[in-house]
DNA sequence: CGGTTTTGACCGGCGC
DNA sequence: GCGCCGGTCAAAACCG
């Protein structure tokens, strides 16, 4: 079940749905998830019980910044070992938001590098689900975008964590600037 | 060539 | 204990 109101932020592009594809242009090349198989949930809107925790955020706890110590990569990626504990023992919970779209595209470009790392199907949505990580070097930020099996025209990104650097895009046009103002007014 | 995407394997948690 | 499921890894392909 839901635990307190989840925290949705919904904006809509307001007019240009093209927006994050002009900003994008530099690493657009995610080829779409239009070739996907058939895979037919139709149950549900497609949120499950337990993809309720995506929607829901813990900010209250460490929105204040504690949380960001991570930032550091406490990953002990050894060299020679590589199966080391892949899972932290990370006992607190990183802040989740997850914000919903009207995009015709996927790749909503909010200022920061992503490196895709996976790409899962849905339950209950005939689209899959990508998992991205902030390339920058020390920062641990995930986010996954999905998108709504019965209107296509919905994108719900998750962000997980907070950035540790500043954005490194150009920010020399306003839609660049719109999406962050987006971004840091939670 | 170096960074990114692709994609199946793998892993931990959870329910039965 | 087993199998499902969501998330992650990693090697190879890919691309500018």
């Amino acid at each position: 079940m839901n635990v307190t109101g989840g925290e949705i932020f919904s904006y809509s592009s307001s007019s240009s749905p093209s927006l994050s594809a002009d900003i994008s242009s530099s690493y657009l090349s995610l080829n779409t998830v239009n070739n996907n198989n058939h895979a037919n949930y139709e149950k549900m809107a497609g949120l499950t019980e337990k993809d309720s925790w995506k929607y829901e955020s813990p900010f209250a706890v460490d929105l204040g910044g504690s949380m960001v110590t991570d930032g550091g990569g406490d990953e002990p990626k050894t060299a020679s070992g590589k199966t080391n504990m892949r899972k932290s023992e990370k006992k607190i919970k990183k802040p989740k938001h997850a914000f919903q779209t009207r995009s015709q595209v996927d790749i909503l470009d909010d200022g920061y590098r992503w490196r895709k790392y996976g790409q899962k199907a849905v339950k209950n949505n005939k689209f899959p689900r990508n998992y991205y990580r902030c390339t920058h070097q020390g920062c641990n930020v995930k986010k996954q975008v999905q998108r709504l099996s019965h209107d296509e025209g919905v994108v719900v990104t998750t962000y997980e964590g907070v950035h540790t650097h500043p954005i490194e895009k150009s920010t020399d046009n306003f839609e660049s600037i719109l999406t962050q103002m987006q971004i840091y007014s939670r």
